[in-house]
This record gives structure tokens, C-alpha cells and sequence, in this order.
DNA sequence: AAAAGTTTGTTTTAAATTTGACAGTGTTAA
DNA sequence: TTAACACTGTCAAATTTAAAACAAACTTTT
């Protein structure tokens, strides 16, 4: 799948480099090498240059990269470099455990607000965060310019909950139900499927105990 | 990256499978062949064949597929017709959504042990699983059978923890912390790097909006 | 019981991704 | 200022992954 003629395997792994630039910039280090890079993060030198020479030429021969430009340069293109309001949709635990996450914001991902259908919690604060009714969804997405909704509801609301969310403005669904969605053209979704993930580890410890 | 000869590709797509079948048989169907599960998964109908024969021949010419023996077979492969005692080690907003989360106990792995720095929150309960300091660990592992431990604590502590977590025979860590481990190999790690989730979504959307 | 129709398992082909190689450019040291 | 060195950007090769094609096996219909 292609994005601008980028592969999404390639995008998979920019956030990966944003995280080991950030690092070595808190480090104090200036300049890097893709050689040293790629003994730090354990990937090939051949591939970081290949990625990042997707978005452009961010380094310069017999030099290598500069720290700090090369992590404002992926910020950039991750989006990182401005604000994107969330809504999280669904204040469970882990609903909750989301707009409690303080690391986001230092990102630009702003909560700013949260929705439930259970009248028990609306009306409760999560971190100075109000938990509305679902009846407020769609004026709060209009008021506020929301992008984003962090989706953490039922797999049986997902898809209708989704549906209306895109109708009220909603770019991007951030879907930790276990469902797949089907939205119109243009709305991104990004699938968080702990389960799966957790499958995965399973069978891994399986799959190594038959050896 | 290869185990037991099956490439990492096909395992990641294993629990989606899993869960497709799951819930057709669910909807009581008992059979289905590669074609009409690959317009239901918007996949291909020759990639579902290759991805199952990887693991056996499963299916009957002329037949298709039986839903509930194969959503049997992949249960089995995924290993989730096993227990699996499972320790969450933070006990923050994300650790107790974990344990809060019942479906995982529903496909076997099951929630033993909380774990936490804090003294706050020590002693506290989280649907009937005490949180208990971090010195409890070594010997809880140990008379509890615990395989996988979650590993939901902020990144500075991640590193030794989970080398200490090693040492007390845990086999799986399910890492939500941003940092990539690097443990002894024979250690299975899964990583959910939500900020990287984040980061992706946010990527999609920006370069949407440059279209 | 035979013929027509399905559908798998598997082979072949195509596409995508990763790795390796190296010319050319800029850096550093003398 | 010049020579030796370091490193990127990019092209080519190798590998991996996915899609298409098809023979063989089973099912269903007549």
C-alpha cells in the first residue's frame, strides 16, 4: 500500500527513528552516522539511508546527519510539529488510561474531551478532562476542531459509532476496538488490536517451546 | 524474520484470521472457502490458502473450509487453548486497564499479579488482584507459574526490570514501554508502542492534507 | 453412476522490499 | 592547499512476499 509513493513499510518505521533521534539529541549528540545508527537501532545502514532518502536528502556525504535537523525534519513529516485535538470515545479503563497519558501532549496530541454512554461516569473529570454524554459528540467535534478520536468502546458500537464520528467533521480513528472499520475514502484509520498483539507473543512462546 | 520456517508476515495475519472465524461461527456458519472469507477480509483468496498451508492442509478441495475446526487449528497454533498466567508489572492507568480487560482472560491468559513502585497504590485491589511491591516479584513468579509479564511502566525503568524479570523465568513480555528491549534470545517480546501508533496516524493525516 | 462444478494445495510469475556496492561529494588533517 | 578519508545518495542484485494460474481432489447435481 502506497501513500505520495511512500511504502507504508517504510512509514512504519519512521516513528522509530524519531524515537532514537530524540534520544541521542537529549545525549548531546550532534552529528551521526547511518553506520553508527544502524549499530544503535540494529537495522541496516543501506535501509535508514534509503528511508530517509524518501523525504529528501537530509544528509551530506563524508558528514552523515545532523542530530537535531534530522529529528525536526521526521517531526515534520510525522505531524508531530503541530496540534491535533483528540477526543477519546469510550472512557472505560482504558479509554481513561489514554487521556491520562501526559506523553502524548508533549507530541501536540491534545484530549479534549471524553465520551461515554454509561450515565454512572459522565459528569466525572479524568485529569481535568469532562466525560460527556454521546448526545454532545457532534457539536463538542465542531466547537473544538477535532481530528482525531481515540476509539475504546465494544467491538458491537465501533462501526456504527465510527460512521457518525466521520459524519461530524472526524479525519482520523485511532480503532482499539476489535473490529475493522469500514469508513469512506480519505478518513485514515490506525488499528490498535491489543488481542492480536497479545496472539502474537503467544505464539511465539508457542511456536519456540516445539523447537 | 523466520521461526519455525513460517515468516513473520503470515503470523501477524494469524489472529485476524482467528477472530474472522470466530465470529462465523458465532453467526452459526459451518462452512467457508478462501474465496468468500477473502471478500469478507478484503484479502486475497490465494494469499488465505498459502498463509493456511503454511501450517497444514486444512481445507478440502471442492469443500472449502470447516469454520469450527479451523478456528481450532489456529487457536492452537495462536496458543490460546492453553492458560497462560500473566503478571502486569506498573500498575498505572494502562496497567489496570490491562487487568481490567476481561477478554483476555476469555482466551486463557490470565491476570495473576499486579505490581507497582508506588506504595500509594500498594495493597490496593483491581477486580480482585492485589497490587504488591516490587520486591514480591522474584518469588511470585516463581509459585505462580507466570510465563508473560506486561510490562507497563515508564521507559527509564523498563531495561532492568524486564532483565530482572528474565532472571525470575519469565518468558514473554509484553512491552507497552517506549523502548526497545534487548533480552537473552529464547525471550519472546511483543511491542505495543502506542506513541508510535499515534505518530502514524498523525503521518497519514498530514500527508493527506498535502494532497 | 457419470458429468459438471467447486475449491483446495501448489507451482509459477510478479511485485515489493531489503541488502549490497560504489561513484561522487564533502570533510578533515597535514 | 592538497591528499586521505568518511559518508551519503543511488543504482543494481538478491531476497522476500504476494498474486495468479492450474492440476488434482472432492462435491453436488442430474
Amino acid at each position: 500500500m502506497i501513500k505520495n509513493g511512500i511504502s507504508t513499510a517504510v512509514v512504519k518505521r519512521l516513528p522509530r527513528y524519531y524515537r532514537y533521534l530524540g534520544e541521542l539529541m537529549e545525549a548531546g549528540t550532534e552529528r551521526i552516522s547511518s553506520g553508527e545508527l544502524s549499530k544503535l537501532m540494529n537495522v541496516t545502514a543501506s535501509q535508514i539511508r534509503q528511508d530517509l532518502n524518501n523525504f529528501g536528502g537530509f544528509g551530506q556525504q563524508g558528514y552523515g546527519y545532523n542530530v537535531e535537523y534530522l529529528y525536526n525534519e521526521i517531526g515534520r513529516l510525522l505531524g508531530v510539529d503541530r496540534r491535533h485535538n483528540i477526543i477519546v470515545v469510550g472512557s472505560g479503563h482504558l479509554g481513561q488510561a489514554i487521556a491520562n497519558y501526559t506523553n502524548f501532549e508533549r507530541r501536540g496530541f491534545i484530549v479534549k474531551g471524553m465520551f461515554d454512554k454509561n450515565p454512572d461516569i459522565i459528569g466525572r473529570n479524568v485529569r481535568g478532562i469532562k466525560i460527556m454524554g454521546m448526545e454532545e459528540i457532534g457539536d463538542f467535534i465542531k466547537k473544538n476542531k477535532i481530528e482525531i478520536a481515540a476509539l475504546t468502546l465494544p467491538k458491537q458500537q465501533a462501526p456504527e459509532i465510527a460512521e457518525n464520528l466521520v459524519a461530524y467533521g472526524i479525519k482520523g480513528i485511532w480503532n482499539f476496538a476489535h473490529v475493522d472499520l469500514k469508513l469512506p475514502k480519505g478518513i485514515v484509520v490506525e488499528n490498535v488490536h491489543l488481542s492480536e498483539s497479545l496472539m502474537r507473543l503467544s505464539y511465539n512462546l508457542t511456536t519456540r517451546d516445539e523447537k
